[in-house]
DNA sequence: CACTCAGCTGACAACGTTGTCCAGGGCCTA
DNA sequence: TAGGCCCTGGACAACGTTGTCAGCTGAGTG
């Protein structure tokens, strides 16, 4: 018992070392590692009997050990707002395959868009030295990395960008997708046009919005109150935004969705409704093409595989100023945005 | 440069120590340890100044270090097979609380259904000393896992057992599930019943079938050459698969869909058909209410979250001999499930 | 036969942290 | 005021690995 107090690293069941290895092998500490590491410089016959002795023992090198000696952990962060949304399932995916081809693990982190869970997972990964992190920002002031980046941690922001620092950013064009959807719904003849998004603190959210805006100016329409909505995607709130706009003696004709969660909504909503209503919606939705929903869509693999590419660039030793690097999004006409208002 | 090589740790970016920081606060290692640590036996006036030093330099307490002397990581493994999968976000998500609950963290890997990539990843994340494993097994053989096993890295297998190895293991009831939902179908008349599904490799697919051969037993209906297809879910094979099942001068007149991916793939095939066929799938999917597709749902963050749970009682000590545990399937009707055969 | 040289091997320190244990100082009590 | 005790602080070793460097062996050469 005091032994354990004594050797708190019994915890790991008393796992072979090295040092074990050695000794039943009958060669040196430094021989073993060699071995381990495919090292050159060991004849046939002792690394035999070295790798003999590894499997009988069941030995598995502690990497721990090995990052505290070199530096390195070989692994890279991942913080993003939640792993079940199907947005961020392909993009965390691809950020995964990129880190593999660079022989380095993923550890992931929902921050469920809280700034404080945010910031707590960010310093988690830190105080774990991964190499890198890649942040899908809740909140909008970052200076918290500071001394991590200084020290030396590579960061690549995703989705929106930082707060209060200068950092790496790869994003979808929101701005421009939202502007394209909306006057492609005034292409076909809308006026009253409702936007549904999610709260202005999100940078995505605002610029969807700063789209319509555009794009209703363009046409040189006149936004009412009314028309827009800005707050939480949960579903009831979103229902409720949709109803009031398709209620009154001159509802809205059509309406574009800020999100995946809000045209899912959008969608129920409207399936409800006699008197169609257009939809176009921000993000594509697995089955949407039997639904006949017109989306706009991001490539979210395309923003992970960027992201985690130009990740591992910066982990080379590229030490250019930060970029920003803006993919481009696609708009997939499907029915549901070339209905005509009624 | 020589500098370098002698201290390897140096990549960290010569990133302050406890040392650094008791040098400037003027007091020894030991008590910037405790400060950190938020142990008791440090005067007020002693911790402001070494807090001061730290936020001064920008310390971070260095895990890998900490992990080295405590035997702890704090972090546990999850392989599964895609994360892009819209089965395994929420399972992942599910997982990830209750480790955030006990203060862990996620490493999260795909194995893509490869066996030896899934060896790869969890002898990984065995070699980082994480203090469990959660597996969705790829392969059929885990006796490579028996010595991490011994050594005190518990593991749970989830959604399909471990192959030749008796572990703790999560799943649905995929038997009972599928057997239901072809029951379902008989129930509604239909006596031709094709059954699309994946690998028999894969535990579950052969379950489901498993339940299809029980189900229509139980009707005393023989199952005819051509109405099983068993393959990969890649969407070209299954569209064939049913295509062929739908042709001839007796086809079938009902489906059932052995996996969310076929499901997809079921419901693009007879969307284009004009005869009505009749359709259950094993999973959920988003949006299936507003298609009308009858499902069997299974509860993927149950699953992950039981798995986990049971993860963590491990660690904590419980040392039962291995449990399985079983989670009920739901029949959700929607329509697709109940059409009668035309 | 002595010498060189190359190729293997192992002793040792260091990575940054935490557990143990002891020393010193202040305070309280007799 | 002396004695004892508690509280705080620090020296030191250890966790398991890898980089450095020096020693050893045996073969080849003059």
């Amino acid at each position: 018992m005091a032994e354990t107090a004594r050797h708190p690293a019994s915890r790991y069941g008393n796992r072979p070392t090295m040092k074990d290895v050695a000794a039943r092998a009958g060669v040196g500490l430094k021989t073993v590692s060699r071995v381990v590491n495919s090292e050159a410089g060991v004849t046939p016959d002792t690394e035999r009997r070295v790798q003999e002795a590894i499997d009988a023992l069941g030995f598995r090198r502690n990497d721990s050990a090995r990052v505290l000696r070199k530096g390195r952990t070989a692994s890279i962060g991942l913080v993003l707002e939640d792993l079940a949304d199907p947005f961020y399932g392909p993009l965390s995916r691809a950020v995964e395959e990129v880190a593999r081809a660079h022989g380095a693990l993923l550890i992931n982190g929902s921050s469920a868009e809280d700034p404080e869970r945010e910031q707590e997972l960010v310093l988690a990964l830190c105080a774990r030295r991964v190499d890198g992190l890649i942040v899908i920002p809740a909140g909008d002031d970052h200076r918290y990395l500071e001394p991590e980046i200084k020290a030396g941690i590579a960061t690549v922001f995703v989705d929106r960008p930082a707060g209060r620092i200068d950092a790496d950013i790869v994003l979808s064009d929101s701005f421009g997708g939202a502007r394209e959807g909306v006057a492609h719904l005034i292409a076909h003849g809308h006026r009253r046009i409702g936007f549904i998004g999610d709260q202005p603190r999100i940078h995505t959210a605002t610029e969807r919005l700063r789209g319509y805006h555009a794009a209703m100016a363009d046409a040189g329409i006149t936004v009412r109150d009314g028309w827009v909505s800005l707050g939480t995607t949960e579903p009831a709130r979103v229902r409720a935004a949709a109803e009031a706009m398709l209620a009154g003696p001159e509802p809205v004709t059509a309406l574009f969705a800020g999100n995946n969660r809000v045209t899912v909504t959008a969608v129920r909503v409207l399936a409800g409704r006699e008197r169609p209503v257009a939809l176009v919606g921000f993000d594509d939705i697995e089955l949407a093409d039997l639904l006949g929903i017109t989306v706009i869509s991001q490539d979210a693999a395309a923003v992970g595989r960027t992201a985690a590419e130009h990740l591992f660039r910066r982990l080379e030793g590229a030490d250019h100023a930060p970029a920003r690097v803006e993919l481009p999004t696609t708009l997939v006409p499907r029915g549901s945005g070339e209905l005509r208002p009624v």
